[in-house]
DNA sequence: AAGAGCCACAACCGCGACTTT
DNA sequence: GAAAGTCGCGGTTGTGGCTCT
């Protein structure tokens, strides 16, 4: 038996949306809001549309404060740096850039960015000059694999560059190529201060020039922690936070500007059995504030969950925010990301290991 | 000038999750 | 606890405009 139809197909007008529609629907949100029912709205609002084809409209092209046209070079690098963690989740990287829909960001990605970085792995390096994988990674585990089969070197690295080079495959990070597909003049090749090309994972590899990264300079994507500083707590009741996965509430309030203030809490938790994963984020943003306390945080300290959080000296020692835990690695090697992309077209569930996002399977990072 | 091919974007669809009854 | 209703997400498709031949 099939699923019953949210709506009348027959009676409901599809394709694009007319002007007078558009005028419709705004007015009628703008004047009664949803109600929380998008099903009965368009008949509320004398709409001959689906109520999801109401709700999509609404969200994606009427709804105030939106973006549109091109994507800066800030929100390239927020969306490869969020798509390289947790692959295509649209919603929640959407969650990241203030204005911006996930159907944009999702058709962004597909249209312009992933051959963007596609095109700057195939021209940046030569091939020649990769040692290749005696196999490949399974695609299932693949980051996993990457961070347990790496030789962990002590190195912790954080701060202002999200530099990656492995001398032993000769990869870059990921984001050095985009950084240079975008930014040609930081080029860490021709900008690091390598002062040795036998660790894997220089922790005195930094790239001078900081300049991209200033304009998102305090953007915090935090993986692990430092185990130093951070008061964090575990959100679930018995302190266990194992195995579940949990979105916190978004909530909006005006201040004295009326500026609308957005502020998410989620809480992505995993098992506490030690292993790199993904843990929580947490982000403030709105007009006002977006550029100074947007953060993003993923958390470990092999002793289970750490939570969030938000204290001004987190946020100006974790400035930049990259940091990485101690023994684990997080750089996406130029080839490792083509792979990625290619991946997770072939198979949207294999990037992250997210085999299921609503059981509590573990996602390793 | 016209047709083909490509591209970007808007919109649709199906499914899982969540909420309500 | 089960069923029904609704929401939200991510993948896919349709279409209009642009470029190339």
């Amino acid at each position: 038996m099939g699923r019953a139809p949210c709506c009348d197909k027959a009676n409901v007008k599809k394709g694009p949306w007319s002007p007078e529609e558009d005028t419709k629907l705004k007015e009628y949100i703008e004047k009664y809001g949803t109600g929380g029912n998008w099903i009965a709205l368009p008949q509320k609002a004398g709409l001959k549309r689906c109520g999801k084809s109401c709700r999509l409209r609404w969200l994606n092209y009427l709804r105030p404060n939106l973006k549109h046209g091109e994507f800066s070079d800030a929100e390239d690098r927020i969306i490869c740096n969020l798509f390289a963690t947790i692959g295509s989740r649209w919603s929640i990287i959407a969650a990241q850039l203030p204005g911006r829909t996930d159907n944009d960001i999702k058709n962004y990605w597909n249209t312009k960015l992933k051959k963007k970085i596609m095109g700057a792995v195939t021209t940046t390096n030569n091939p020649s000059l990769l040692t290749h994988r005696s196999k490949p990674p399974n695609p299932n585990n693949f980051l996993s694999s990457t961070l347990h089969q790496t030789p962990m070197s002590s190195s912790i690295f954080h701060g202002g560059s999200n530099s990656f080079y492995d001398s032993t495959t000769q990869t870059r990070s990921f984001m050095d190529l985009l950084d240079e597909s975008i930014n040609p003049r930081s080029n860490p090749m021709n900008n690091i201060n390598r002062t040795t090309s036998t660790s894997l994972v220089p922790s005195n590899y930094h790239c001078q020039d900081q300049g991209l990264m200033g304009t998102i300079h305090n953007n915090l994507l935090m993986f692990g922690t430092s185990g130093t500083n951070e008061q964090l707590s575990c959100s679930s009741s018995d302190g266990s936070c194992s195995n579940h996965i949990s979105y916190g509430n978004n909530k909006e309030y005006e201040n004295g500007n009326n500026h609308v203030i957005t502020t998410t809490s989620r809480s992505i938790a995993t098992t506490k059995n030690g292993e790199m994963m993904m843990e929580n984020y947490y982000y403030n943003g709105g007009e006002a504030v977006e550029e100074e306390n947007q953060k993003f945080i993923f958390g470990s300290d092999h002793h289970g969950f750490n939570g969030w959080s938000t204290s001004t000296t987190t946020h100006h020692q974790k400035q930049n925010g990259l940091l990485w835990e101690d023994n684990h690695e997080l750089g996406f090697g130029s080839e490792q990301m083509k792979q990625l992309i290619v991946s997770n077209n072939n198979n949207s569930s294999d990037f992250s290991s997210d085999e299921n996002k609503t059981q509590g399977k573990v996602m390793y990072f």
